[in-house]
DNA sequence: CGCGCAAGTAATGTATACAGAAGGTACTCA
DNA sequence: TGAGTACCTTCTGTATACATTACTTGCGCG
């Protein structure tokens, strides 16, 4: 079949969405500057309707703001903006790790979080863990996360928590790539894993306030990384999103 | 000047936007309901253009959920879903207030918020409480939380609480009214106005725990209103909000 | 030489026309 | 009588044209 300029499948305004975001996150537009709908218009290959949406959508999930006399900008990050999106996201995991304590999960939901803990062991019984590892970490990470969340069974607690972890670095999976560069890489992982046993242990036993702890602390080990990984100033370029911080990247 | 059919000073999105919404809270389409474009474009008058990028922005919201094959209906909620929206507001306050608490806040920035504090204090000294009080509070109430959560300084968390309060039944001042007719209302504000105390008392004295363990308190005040309200079944019209609660309601 | 105003230009907000798809209904066949 | 199919209606998604508003540039005046 026939399938020339991209997916016929996909609507106009999801291909123009996915456009405009890789734009932005790969750093093709600077923090602060204008959107013209023309010029995403030229870039996107679509209508001007479809990229109005695009940009209303981008604006909910966080990359762009709104300027008030009309259009939309790039919105800059501080250090400081990305560490608190970082702790927002621990919080609201933490509250659903307890709404699972407290209410209760069957043996059934937890097999396949406990399948995605176990192939964790597999790749963090390396030494040194190899980059391929790393990827499937954060693959495998990125699947036990929404899982988790899933077992509050709360639907706006979950539509939250999509929201929080939609900008690129809030989300569970953010900064791993860039700790696969550290020293401390290895120890990091081992401990992050012990955080996912610990959280399950803690559900499985009805530990809400556990449940809650531990989560919390589990997010800050993104926040450890971001400072590491900015200290060290190496392998930045792992981190596309880095593009948005106002301070620092920008060559 | 000229002002016929409504404001020409805001924008047709802005004036869709407000219409749907009222009329989704007031109960004028059942929840599981499909709003059609046309429908819309009849009722609000204007153009189909606007009234696509409200019926977006009211997704955002929560208010409507998007249908797979197109378009949106009205988002029907539970009671249980209600009661953890209320959680949520109440544990992100709670990080806003914590984060406040660890930060530091200047007394110039305190003055505001403690002049709310002496005003509602002249409200609750009144026994019984009349209906205008009652009002006077909801007001105050609604321009204490959000400079309480600017004290967090952290635009990330603002935003996210922004968001989390936007569903009436979810925000600060949701239930106080139900409230109204409860014969524990006198008492029920007194506590609530404890808590504004105590939580500015903790901020100050930079106690952080305190501060976050009070606000989640705070907010579960809400959900003993809505419970309350719910078994007594009076004055259940004060809370036209309540349209969208899938099993209740539905005369 | 600097500030202010005006005019031109460009960009956004809005309306509408068109195409494609989804859903409903009626009719036919088993 | 029930199920399936085909057609028709109606809706949404997209494109584009138009109007109004904001911004910029250049000129004139102080």
């Amino acid at each position: 079949m026939p399938e020339r300029e991209a997916d016929r499948s996909v609507s106009q305004t999801v291909r123009a969405q996915l456009a405009l975001r890789d734009l932005i996150l790969s750093g093709g537009l600077r923090p602060g500057e204008r959107i013209s709908e023309l010029q995403a218009v030229e870039t996107t290959g679509v209508s001007r309707t479809p990229v109005r949406m695009a940009l209303v959508r981008l604006e909910e999930e966080g990359l762009l703001e709104a300027i008030p006399s009309g259009g939309f900008m790039v919105k800059a990050f501080s250090e400081r903006d990305i560490l608190d999106s970082i702790e927002l996201r621990g919080t609201l995991e933490g509250l659903a790790a307890r709404f699972a304590a407290e209410r209760g999960v069957s043996a059934r939901d937890l097999e396949p979080l406990k399948e995605c803990l176990n192939e964790i062991d597999g790749l963090v019984r390396q030494d040194p863990i190899s980059v391929e590892a790393f990827s499937s970490y954060v693959a495998l990470n990125a699947r036990f996360h929404p899982l988790l969340t899933e077992l509050s069974r709360s639907p706006p607690l979950i539509r939250q928590i999509d929201r929080a972890s939609a900008l690129p670095f809030a989300s569970p999976s953010g900064f791993v790539m860039a700790q696969s560069a550290l020293p401390e890489a290895h120890q990091i992982l081992l401990i992050a894993q012990d955080h996912h046993r610990v959280v399950i242990d803690a559900i499985e036993n009805r530990e809400g306030a556990r449940a809650e702890a531990i989560m919390r602390e589990h997010a800050r080990l993104a926040a450890r990384n971001l400072r590491l990984a900015l200290r060290n100033r190496t392998h930045l370029d792992l981190l596309p999103a880095l593009a948005l911080i106002k301070s620092a990247a920008a060559d």
